[in-house]
DNA sequence: GCGAAAATGAAGCCTAGGCTACACTTTTGT
DNA sequence: ACAAAAGTGTAGCCTAGGCTTCATTTTCGC
C-alpha cells in the first residue's frame, strides 16, 4: 500500500511478527539456563553457579542475574552458598526446551545441515520455533525417517 | 566428566554455542531494520522514521535510536527531519536478508509448516541460520522441489 | 501565507544482560 | 585447627532496546 489505499489491507500484520519475535527473544534466557540447570542437577546432584557461568559462557554473576530472574518468574530456588534447583515449573520447563531442542537439531540433520553447525545453529533458533511449527517438525521426521 | 577427569574433554564446547547465539542475536535489530528501510524505499522512495515505527511495531522514539545505531555502523546515513537511507553496505544487508528471509520461509513451508506460521516463526528465526544452515537449505530445496 | 496537524528530535526513565572489583563464606589441605 | 583457595554475593558500571513527555520543525489545508 502506497499509503492510505484500502482501510486496513496490511500494515498491522508486519508488527505482529516483529512483537512475537520480540516476546519469544526474551524467553531464551531463561529457557536456556533452566535446561542447562537441569543438565547439572542430573550430572552433579545440584547446580552451582559457577558451573552454570562456566557452561554458559559468562562472568559469574552474570549468571547470579540470570538465577534471580528464574526465582523471580517461579522456576528456581536457592538459597545463600548453597546450590540452584528447580521448581516443578522449572523442571517442566527445561523438559520442554530439551525436546524442542533435540528436534530442532534432528530436522536440521535431516535436511542436510552437519551435526556440528547444527548443534551451534539450534541453539539460537529453538528459541523460535512455535509449537505449530514443532508439531510440523516432528511430522516430517516421522514422515521421512 | 563428574569434575576434571580428562584436563579438557568438553566444558568449552558448550559455552562456544551459547556465545554463538549472543553473537547473532547483537544483529538481529540491524538485520531487520535495514530489510525493512529496503523494502519502504523501494515502495516510497524513502523511509520515514514514523513509518519504520509503525511497521516495527515500537514507538518513534525506538525507531529512531535503532537508526542511530545503523548510522553507527556505517549501514545507514539521514539528515535532521529528513528521511533515512542505506550505504552502500546497508542495501547488501538488506539484500542478504531478505534472500535468507525467503529461504526460511520456504524450508519450513516444503516440510509441512502452514504458511501463515511459517512467516510469523522465520521473523526469529532468520537470524540463527548460519551460512552453512542457509546452503543445506537451499540445496534440499533444489532437491526437493 | 498562515495556522493547525503531523513528523521528528531530545531528554529522561526503565529493564535485561553483559562486565569488573571487592567482600564475605565455605571448602580444602596440611 | 586454621590458613589458603575456591565459591558466592554485592555494588556499581556499561550498552541495547523498550517507553513517555515535551520541544521543535516540517507539511498541509484553507
Ligand atoms: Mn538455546
Ligand atoms: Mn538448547
Ligand atoms: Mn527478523
Ligand atoms: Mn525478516
Amino acid at each position: 500500500m502506497t499509503s492510505a489505499e484500502s482501510p486496513e489491507c496490511e500494515g498491522h500484520g508486519a508488527a505482529e511478527r516483529f512483537t512475537q519475535a520480540r516476546a519469544a527473544q526474551s524467553m531464551a534466557l531463561l529457557e536456556d539456563y533452566a535446561e542447562m540447570i537441569d543438565d547439572l542437577i542430573v550430572e552433579h546432584g545440584e547446580a552451582r553457579v559457577t558451573e552454570i557461568a562456566q557452561r554458559m559462557g559468562v562472568a559469574h554473576p552474570t549468571a547470579t542475574k540470570a538465577v534471580a530472574r528464574l526465582k523471580r518468574e517461579g522456576l528456581a530456588i536457592s538459597r545463600p552458598y548453597r546450590g540452584v534447583f528447580l521448581t516443578e515449573a522449572g523442571v517442566a520447563l527445561a523438559a520442554r526446551v530439551r525436546a524442542r531442542h533435540r528436534t530442532v537439531v534432528d530436522l536440521l540433520v535431516a535436511v542436510g545441515v552437519p551435526v556440528e553447525t547444527a548443534e551451534l545453529d539450534a541453539e539460537g533458533l529453538e528459541h523460535y520455533v512455535s509449537e505449530t511449527t514443532l508439531r510440523a517438525f516432528e511430522a516430517w521426521l516421522r514422515a521421512n525417517p
